[in-house]
DNA sequence: AATGAATGAGGTTTCATTCAT
DNA sequence: TATGAATGAAACCTCATTCAT
């Protein structure tokens, strides 16, 4: 009868929401949000219907923690270098990184891709997305202006959109697409002294 | 004995067809296609519930045809010029057009970029979608071999996945992503000599 | 121009109900009256989907049409010996009658056996059943009294439960229900003098 | 961890299964399968629209459930015997047995008459009933060889087609149909013996 | 904390029937 | 008379969520 101390508990109510977010991630990345029951992701969780709700507020909410949770992590790829990036090398890994990421969370950018177009259900985490790209933009900004670029914000743009449509196709054809060397032709254009 | 011709007829369901399409294009890119019910499709273009299954074998049935309808309108643009890019200015012309193509077809792109991600439903017209790519990246292919790059295949998937890339940005923002600088500087980078 | 005469538009119009009862028969003894839908019908028919309104008020108008016919068809069969079943040979000839009744319009008793269990569509035609049955088993009662049997009644009850068993047999099992010996067996059950 | 066992579940579940069958089938009786809605199964057993899929699959799921639990309860009837028909007393036995059932299974026997005529739906128990039918059958085979009958197949046929009309006409008339003295009519026409 | 039976709103789909032509 | 587009009621079924235990 010996009653388990408060942080036990704690630990135990982590472990619960994680394993759920997993299990629930993992569905979410290859059905869709609305494909997927709660059952199924009880089933794959392998846990009852019904202790989802002790968790997470609802289905919805349950997604958001998801989102969120993944975005946190990603930007922590990026916080190594706090100075912001101010030469070519540091913008060569700042790519390097963006690639590796791709190939590494496939299924969180699935995910994510999904969400942006479901506009009801980024709303969710939308200020959060804002917050965590705001000082990785001022970077890519301030590095263009040093490379005397004239519209340094398109060329922000630019790269990001770059990015993200590689990340499209990489996870369009994740088989075939030649990520590595298409993450090669971004670097030289961008770090052309090198 | 028929009390219209089979013309008229004909006439009619075309008009249905393109109506009930628009409405349904219109939700589908708005809200998705799981959130968009045959009944909210009805209503937006006025007409009864049990219409659409009139002309519709069913609601996959009807996402279907307006994803190769768009797809087709689309693919025309880049119809005139058969001889293929072989030229810069050509792929300026291909450029250019993509990036008016997004401009003017938001709502089809919104959808099909939701619809990437839902493989369960772009498989439905995944066939259409590579017959239809295939011409358009032979062309750039031979492009990039004619200009030297040792991996044209890498090429080829670099400006479709920067072309997407792009789209998506444009449709996540299209208030204030600079559209027209960032294709200028599309442009500047695959046709050098201007 | 030339008008038809009403003679010749009533020529068309009972060849028109002919057809479509007969589309109508066949698919409601194979599917059933539910499973059934006027489309079908329609088709069958080779007609519009409207025009079985122009010659019934509605489905179930449509299925009391077919039902009633049939059973006046089928009841003139025994209408050759008004005379009554009085000796053995009347009744040999009623039951072989009756044999080849269920060998020949196999269709039809499939519907009415269909039928026999729903009721309320039963209901529809129920009426002109019991008048078309009275004669025939008073016939039958005669007969068993003429035998000296002391429930004649119950006799008559037990030949017709026999007849629409076994009809219910053929029907369930055409193929190998050896409906001729079983015929033999109830003709010299009933006839035992020959 | 469970707040009930899992034999507390089986209970509920087993009294629900029987609560639902039970309904479905007095319905099913009285108005066939296709006019009775899930709703009204529902309402009948005091249930919410929803709770049925917990326990069958669908609608005829839930039917195909019902036949069989069915069928299987009256062939217990028969299993007392275990040694075959092989003495008048024991075919009287088997012809009482059958009247007994008609007349306390007049709900599963409406329902079983539906059935035969609807094959979509007799198809499936189809090869559940030629299991239980086998062995009756093989019995009143041999009975027959041993009465010096020449085609005992036609005469188990012919014996099995009387029972299931008297069923039928009992089950349209039970009011006024004399079942004991038709019963004992059959038990004469076989057991002449006695 | 955990279970799963139970609810009921809401979605897709079918189809008898009407009606303008 | 004949057509088939159009309606809308009603059916089946799913599933997020609640709650007694």
């Amino acid at each position: 009868m010996s009653p388990r101390t408060k942080a036990q508990y704690e630990e135990i109510r982590k472990d619960r929401k994680v394993l759920i977010m997993q299990a629930a991630m993992k569905l979410f990345a290859s059905q869709g949000f609305e494909k997927t029951s709660i059952q199924q992701i009880a089933e794959e969780a392998g846990i009852s219907k019904g202790l989802p709700y002790n968790y997470f507020k609802n289905k919805e909410d349950l997604i958001r923690h998801i989102i969120i949770d993944g975005f946190n992590k990603m930007a922590c790829y990026f916080d190594k270098n706090k100075d912001g990036i101010v030469e070519e090398n540091e913008l060569r890994y700042f790519i390097t990184k963006a690639s590796e990421i791709i190939r590494e969370n496939t299924n969180y950018w699935m995910l994510y891709f999904k969400l942006v177009f479901q506009p009801e259900i980024l709303a969710l985490a939308s200020d959060h997305f804002k917050a965590v790209m705001k000082p990785i933009t001022t970077k890519t900004n301030s590095f263009f202006i040093k490379q005397g670029k004239k519209n340094p914000d398109a060329w922000t743009r630019y790269l990001l959109a770059l990015l993200d449509g590689i990340g499209l196709h990489y996870i369009m054809d994740p088989e075939s697409f030649p990520l590595d060397e298409v993450t090669q032709i971004v670097i030289n254009q961008f770090c052309n002294s090198q």
